[in-house]
DNA sequence: GCGACAG
DNA sequence: ATCTTGTCGC
């Protein structure tokens, strides 16, 4: 259906419409249970093929399980429209884990021009809490420009949060899906060491990048 | 028309 | 993201 090429305008359009009808389904309350284990995924792209590859950890930073998936790239990089490059590639790592509380997602949650991001749009196809890391903004912007946390806001509305990484750089956190942003924010913080990104995602995307170079 | 634009 | 050599800087 959309086998390489760029969508059309009226493909476009009708997955705007599905974006914006997937998002009612959005939830930003915490979720219920214990968060302790962290899973993490990433994709990378050869040719035609997508590498996927996921991670989790436990409370402790410990690597408790990798996955690996792969599978031809079915619709290319479109600003506003990644959920539709990645959510096959990403799940098919996921659906190979044994089990995790939480996920981390490379790419932004409600803070996307149509709050349905790559991050909500995973977090509601896998049904558990989720959180959207990215490094580099979409839309929105910061409230204060010069402080080192902040929140981000598009017409008046709070859609993410900026930190500063220790190692320097901005990144960018916002509502996947079952999450509020504050804890959204203490999660990244939580699982952050000396990378940019948070271990889970840091580890996730060493892992597919290791399975696309060993093809 | 021009620039911006997660990964 | 990926393609790619050397190069500038902490």
């Amino acid at each position: 259906m959309f086998a390489s090429g760029r969508p059309s305008r009226g493909e476009l359009l009708r997955l705007e419409e599905e974006q914006l009808a997937l998002a009612l389904h959005v939830s930003e309350d915490g979720p219920e249970g214990e968060t302790e284990l962290i899973a993490g995924v990433d994709v990378a792209y050869r040719g035609g093929v997508a590498y996927s590859a996921a991670v989790v950890l436990d409370a402790d930073l410990g690597l408790v399980e990798t996955a690996g998936a792969q599978c031809v790239s079915g619709f290319p990089y479109v600003p506003g429209f990644l959920g539709y490059r990645e959510l096959r590639p990403a799940m098919l790592a996921l659906e190979k884990l044994t089990c995790f509380d939480a996920l981390m997602v490379n790419g932004h949650g409600l803070a996307h021009p149509r709050g349905f991001g790559l991050a909500s749009h995973l977090g509601l196809a896998v049904g558990v809490p989720t959180v959207g890391v990215a490094r580099r903004l979409l839309v929105g912007l910061p409230e204060d420009p010069c402080a080192d946390e902040t929140r981000i806001l598009l017409g008046g509305r709070v859609i993410g949060a900026r930190l500063m990484a220790p190692s320097g750089g901005p990144v960018y956190v916002s509502v996947g899906h079952m999450v509020s942003l504050d804890e959204a924010v203490a999660l990244v913080k939580e699982y952050t060491l000396e990378g940019r990104l948070p271990e889970p995602l840091r580890l996730a995307h060493e892992a597919a990048r290791l399975l696309m170079e060993e093809s």
